[in-house]
DNA sequence: CCAAAATGATCC
DNA sequence: GATCATTTTGGG
């Protein structure tokens, strides 16, 4: 009987395939395998015994197996669970568990030189330059040929003499790159009676070495870090590795500066800024054991971790954890998989908790740990509304005067203000004065935004450019152009003209900053050189700045727009991290929010400060509607460049739609982005109540549904964004 | 009529 | 995802 093999390959395909174990080849699940795949070979993960259902004149050998230390057992069933909860083939999930294929090739080696076992006449041929060596070698740790002939102040053929003579010992070493350790050992800070009861609740369920989920819960300020720092330690002290997930612009330095002012080093960051080198040298450490506290968006969720204790996600209601494109998933909800998997607990940290979060603690499924109040007498800003209606700015201007008022007092009293205008460039729309067109991508359906500080006209969806024009393309007037709205560059031109004596800077996540331009920034504003800082969502994120006492968020009906299930609570999320951002070190700091609806729901809770009744009313309409998180949601974008095409599909899907009790399908409607990046979109919506589980109704909802090339199928389970 | 270009199937 | 076979398309 042939000996064969399941292995899976980090490509879209259905299943794993099956291969042939060659003679004296010894393999087990988990090993990194070199096998032919057409006529290229392929690394490949075995997945398992050979299904047996492959004829064996097209069975091919393995290869080879790979010196990297096997994909564990946890890590393979959450590829699966992953694979099958998202609708993807596995192989697309297991491509981004390899995402670093140079990690997985034997390490490179050197020759180390020590003091070889010396039989006593080789004392005969120690010259003063020999004996320089042995005392360089005394009590240390081998060394290459350069670096010891260099402590020894000799030349390097003197130790290669030595090496062939008998009196050095040449050994291969494998080069590394060593990871300091943070210490878990070291003693905290001095918390508050409420921090310590939450931390002492969190680290004995890091003591447990089990899976649960806690929310960890509390305002800004409250010093939530600080409590899952503690839990942090403890995984450290029991010798387990920690993951770290935060959103993409919440790794800051400040954040790592935190961290390793309580654990004497730096965690290893992970994050898309690293080089080649970086990702492979950090993927080794971490799958051996080497690095302890891994930090990281949401793609080190999928890192090799050799001993997990401990997952934090930190700002878990952050939009950014959703991945809308390639393979759609939640790194909130697979954190929290994973941790199942692993045997280990997870924390979801928050200010703003989200309404997924809340309702599993309200069901039992997670336990909750309040922080009530800020840390150390900090005071939560007061905040209130500006009617936009009863106080507008003047025309072609975007603060209104209490807003312009509280500016003034802020920077006589020396202190530091924030803009917050989600919207970068200068303005969001540019129209012909003439026709009344707007400037348009030509292959979305989205206007190009103005970036005047870089003169280019940008798309926001898919990066298209091009050069200001002066004439209008649809009529062909010349200088007509007028700029409709605000940005944050127009924001600044105006604030400019207000107090041209202050100290002004943009602070946005426009590709124009690097991180370490937005880190300078960010210095800059510590230290009290900046009056005014004008940013997007960078700013209202992962820092915190003592000087800072007015927040004033210029538009707040911004994200209240387009009719998206969870409008107002992302609404309400944002605004309250951005207003917490005021008056942090002891200082009573304030929030203005420019609207023109300050009756609506989400401006009310801010202004009152009632979080918990907003949540209250907001899941309140949610279970009425059967909404998540009462009720399944997901979502089918069908996409291409011929809309008829497009339609055809749409039709089919139509007619096989699922017919059940509890279960409806809505559409085929355009796509809230019905044309991007020159495909245009269509989408289905499939409700469920929370007791069907959709992916099997997807399953055989697609299965007779044959699609053209051109046209693509992109399943979302638990859409979050529906554009 | 040919050849480049688009499309589709297959890889074990 | 890459490759190869097949079909389509467009230019003469």
């Amino acid at each position: 009987m042939e000996n064969t093999i399941k292995v899976l390959l980090p490509l879209p395909l259905a299943d794993a395939y099956d291969y042939r174990v060659p003679e004296g080849m010894a393999v087990v699940p988990g090993h990194f395998v070199v096998v032919p795949l057409g006529k290229r070979e392929m690394v490949g993960v075995v997945w398992g015994a050979g299904s047996g259902d492959v004829p064996s004149a097209k069975l091919r050998d393995v290869i080879d197996i790979l010196p990297a230390q096997p994909m564990a057992d946890a890590m393979r069933r959450f590829v699966d669970w992953v694979s099958a909860y998202t609708l993807m083939p596995p192989g697309a999930v297991l491509r981004m568990a390899m995402s670093v294929p140079s990690a997985l090739e034997a390490p490179k080696t050197e020759l180390v030189y020590r003091p070889a076992e010396r039989s006593d006449d080789s004392e005969l041929k120690l010259t003063a330059a020999r004996r320089r060596v042995l005392e360089a070698l005394k009590d240390g740790p081998a060394m290459a040929a350069a670096e010891l002939a260099h402590l020894a102040g000799v030349g390097a053929s003197v130790v290669k003499t030595m090496a062939s003579i008998g009196l050095l010992e040449a050994v291969e070493r494998t080069v590394r790159r060593s990871f300091a350790q943070p210490d878990g050992l070291r003693d905290g800070p001095t918390l508050s009676p409420a921090q310590k009861v939450a931390a002492d609740g969190l680290v004995e369920k890091v003591r447990a070495h089990t899976f649960s989920a806690t929310l960890l819960d509390g305002v800004p300020g409250a010093g939530k870090t600080e409590v899952y720092f503690e839990a942090i330690a403890a995984a450290l002290a029991a010798g387990r590795q920690v993951l770290v997930l935060l959103p993409e612009i919440a790794l800051t330095a400040q954040w790592l500066k935190r961290f390793e002012d309580r654990f004497g080093a730096l965690p290893a960051a992970w994050h898309s800024g690293l080089t080649s080198l970086e990702r492979r040298e950090t993927w080794r450490a971490i799958a051996d054991g080497r690095v302890n506290v891994v930090v990281g968006a949401r793609s080190a969720l999928f890192m090799p971790f050799a001993k997990l204790g401990l997952i934090v996600v930190d700002e878990e209601h952050d939009q950014s954890f959703k991945q809308d494109e390639g393979v759609v998933y939640n790194a909130r909800d697979m954190a929290v998989v994973r941790a199942r998997l692993e045997s280990a607990p997870i924390v979801l940290a928050s200010a703003t908790p989200s309404l997924e979060s809340v309702t599993n603690v309200a069901a039992g499924r997670y336990s909750a740990l309040h922080l009530p109040g800020r840390h150390g007498g900090h005071q939560l800003a007061t905040l209130s509304a500006v009617d936009m209606r009863r106080e507008p700015p003047a025309r072609g201007r975007w603060l209104s005067p209490p807003v312009v008022e509280a500016m003034k007092q802020t920077m006589a009293a020396g202190e530091q203000t924030l803009l917050f205008l989600n919207r970068r460039g200068y303005a969001p729309i540019t129209l012909c004065r003439a026709c009344g067109k707007g400037l348009e991508c030509p292959q979305c359906s989205a206007w190009l935004v103005e970036h005047r500080f870089r003169r280019t006209l940008i798309c926001h969806h898919c990066g298209y450019t091009e050069p200001p024009a002066r004439d209008c393309r649809h009529c062909g007037a010349v200088d007509q152009f007028v700029a409709c709205g605000p940005g944050v560059e127009r924001l600044a031109e105006e604030a400019l003209e207000l107090f041209p004596e202050a100290r002004l800077e943009l602070f946005t996540s426009d590709s124009l900053m690097n991180r370490d331009e937005a880190n300078a920034a960010v210095e800059r504003m510590e230290k009290g050189e900046i009056d005014i800082l004008i940013g997007t969502q960078m700013a209202a994120k992962g820092h915190h700045f003592p000087n800072l006492t007015l927040v004033a968020v210029i538009d707040a009906d911004l994200g209240l727009n387009g009719g998206d299930l969870r409008a107002a609570e992302r609404t309400f999320q944002l605004l309250y991290q951005v207003a917490g951002r005021a008056g942090r070190d002891g200082r009573p700091g304030r929030a203005l929010i420019q609207t023109h609806s300050p009756e609506h729901a989400v401006m009310q809770a801010l202004v009152s400060g009632d979080r918990d009744r907003f949540v209250g009313v907001e899941l309140h309409d949610r279970e009425i509607a059967g909404m998540p998180p009462y009720g399944r949601l997901a979502s089918l974008i069908i996409s291409g460049p011929d809309p008829a095409a497009v339609d055809n599909v749409c039709a089919a899907l139509a007619r096989h739609a699922p017919q059940q009790e509890g279960v409806s399908v809505l559409g085929p409607s355009v796509a809230p982005m019905a044309l991007l990046r020159g495909r245009h979109r269509r989408r289905f919506l499939l409700k469920a109540s929370r007791d069907i589980a959709v992916q099997p109704l997807i399953h055989a909802w697609l299965e007779h549904i044959g699609l053209p090339g051109s046209v693509r199928l992109q399943v979302d389970v638990d859409p979050y964004s529906f554009l």
